[in-house]
DNA sequence: TCTGGGGTCCTAGGACCC
DNA sequence: TCTGGGGTCCTAGGACCC
């Protein structure tokens, strides 16, 4: 059996957390840049404001009624381990899938699921104090179906268990679903889907293996055998290693002056050595890309380019040389509105092979690196830039409404207090 | 005026090898 | 006149996830 853990409407409960006024008020969480809506409370989504929505499109009269939040992955990101902590603790296999999700391998387990489920609600609910639903099922994307079930229910907690795939309730309710709120199944394939009769997520599973191979895929294959009760996907994150890095942002507003554009990428450099440092890997290319507002009228640009490190690096100048070198390829007189840095063939870190003559220098850059990442984390990301970041960083994003780092910035506590 | 930022996997087709 | 069978590697594009 599999445990799949989801935090109820993350990003608001995260903000609710700290701000008490907020209980019962439609929340609202902004992407990145204030551009549109990622995250929504339950009484936001009663608005029927949808997700994604741009923020300017958001109808006035509505506008009022709601409070928006600029998006805080500080506070989020740490709310979340402290999430998978309490979990770790009480079941032998966590897999984190993503801020809000983790599964529980319980294969090998004799346990009352109901009893399970129930005791880790409350515990998370106790330690954190997030609201967490849990389905629990023979796989994990019936584990996925399991938890929106959960989800659905009035009572508390919200637990749904699954027993079998054969189970009369589950066969019910996949008569009713359709197969776009399977897990693996987007709008492409949702209306290829359709388009072959197949209308609701039972009809998925009974379609022959070999027909969803012939006229998909692999995949669409995987996901009908999961529904089937064959448990087909591994937790591949546990065990490959990242692949790629990319770091990117939009701009607060549109950008065409090389030099801002070059302080931008110096950021977005630092950023991605870290996350290499961070994860002990190093990357043997690097691409830069820039482009413009693909929602305005007039020419698109998008331009990227990739080249080859010298040697395999995460030496945050030798990556941002590189990167600045492209930069200086790709630029021409335009507005961008977006440029970002992306790593790839990225190999675990060992000793750095480099270039004949370098005697002690690449040691000397460890060192270096190690030291910046250190300053950095005592003393914050401003103590120490690679190069100039003008003080109004025209670039950056907007962030209107942003909440306090309240449980990672002592800085930011008085404010906290304040309110 | 204002539309996010990350990732992964699979397939088809071309180029090349013996 | 007859024109095989088996591979690998790479890239672009498509699809999905949160």
């Amino acid at each position: 059996m599999f445990a799949l853990i989801d935090c109820n409407n993350f990003y608001a409960a995260c903000e609710r957390l700290f701000e008490p006024r907020l209980e019962g008020v439609p929340v609202g969480v902004l992407s990145n840049n204030d551009g549109c809506v990622i995250a929504r409370s339950e009484e936001f989504k009663a608005l029927d404001i949808p997700m994604g929505i741009p923020t300017h499109k958001i109808d006035p009269t509505l506008r009022r009624r709601v409070v928006l939040k600029s998006s805080n992955y500080t506070l989020y990101g740490d709310l979340s381990a402290r999430v998978q902590q309490v979990l770790a603790h009480q079941v032998p296999t966590l897999e984190p899938y993503s801020i809000d999700e983790c599964f529980l391998d319980l294969r090998g387990l004799q346990e009352d699921w109901h009893a399970l489920g129930a005791r880790l609600v409350r515990s998370v609910a106790r330690e954190v104090g997030l609201p967490v639903s849990i389905g629990i099922a023979p796989t994990r994307t019936l584990a996925k179906l399991a938890n929106r079930q959960a989800k659905a229910q009035s009572t508390r907690p919200q637990v749904c268990v699954w027993q079998s795939a054969n189970a009369p309730e589950l066969a019910a309710h996949l008569a009713r679903l359709s197969p776009r709120e399977v897990w693996g199944v987007g709008e492409r394939l949702n209306a290829r889907l359709a388009g072959m009769g197949v209308l609701t997520a039972a009809a998925l599973r009974e379609t022959p293996d070999s027909e969803l191979r012939r006229r998909f895929s692999v995949v669409l294959a995987r996901t009908a055998s999961e529904l089937n009760g064959h448990p087909c996907l591994s937790m591949s994150d546990l065990e490959t290693p990242r692949r790629s890095i990319l770091c990117s942002r939009s701009f607060g507003r549109p950008l065409s002056d090389h030099a801002a554009l070059a302080g931008a990428l110096r950021h977005h450099c630092q950023r991605a050595g870290e996350k290499l440092r961070r994860d002990a890997m190093q990357a043997s290319a690097i691409g830069v890309y820039l482009r413009t507002n693909p929602h305005h009228t007039g020419t698109f640009r998008h331009a990227c380019e990739w080249t080859a490190l010298p040697f395999p690096s995460a030496d945050t100048q030798q990556l941002n040389r590189a990167a600045q070198r492209l930069l200086a390829r790709l630029w021409q007189p335009a507005a961008y509105q977006k440029l970002g840095v992306m790593l790839a063939e990225l190999t675990p870190r060992q000793q750095s092979q480099t270039t004949l003559f370098d005697g002690a220098e690449p040691a000397r850059r460890e060192a270096l690196m190690e030291a910046w990442d250190a300053i950095r984390a005592r003393y914050g990301r401003q103590a120490l830039t690679l190069g100039p970041q003008p003080g109004d960083a025209s670039w950056q994003m907007n962030s209107a409404y942003r909440s306090a780092c309240y449980t990672t910035r002592w800085d930011e506590l008085p404010r906290a207090r304040a309110r």
